[in-house]
DNA sequence: ACCTTGACGGCGA
DNA sequence: TTCGCCGCCAAGG
């Protein structure tokens, strides 16, 4: 199923199998999608799932552990707000021990898919 | 049909 | 290590 979804369709099933408090980053997902260069896309996807509740887009930031995409929230802060009601810290819109938290779909997801 | 933009990130200089 | 350019490919103008 997954090696034969589109992309976007792929992207949400990692995406939504992130777990509370843990976060992860565009570029991951497009690794484990084995599109590493393809980390926008995956930016792209979310932006098209804002529709699909299942898909939580506030757990993914960029690799620096900043929420950029923090703008697409109504336009507030509602993106950190979010996080931080998982207990997930964030510090001016950068997550606090992003490392710590990170959910790496490449170490969890391994041999579950693909 | 062509050009620009975009929730990013890799890779070269 | 830091800076900048390029790729990925979909959607909007």
């Amino acid at each position: 199923m997954s090696a034969n979804a589109g992309f976007f369709a792929k992207v949400y099933e990692v995406a939504s199998q992130i777990p509370e408090g843990r976060v992860t980053s565009y570029g991951a997902i497009a690794k484990y999608l084995g599109a590493a260069k393809s980390a926008r896309m995956v930016g792209w996807a979310m932006n098209a799932s804002k529709d699909r509740e299942e898909v939580p887009a506030h757990r993914v930031v960029n690799r620096n552990g900043i929420l950029t995409g923090k703008i697409h929230f109504g336009g507030t802060n509602a993106m950190q707000q979010l996080l931080e009601a998982e207990g997930v810290t964030v510090k001016d819109l950068k997550i606090i021990d992003f490392e710590t938290i990170f959910w790496d779909p490449m170490q969890e997801l391994f041999t579950e898919d693909k």
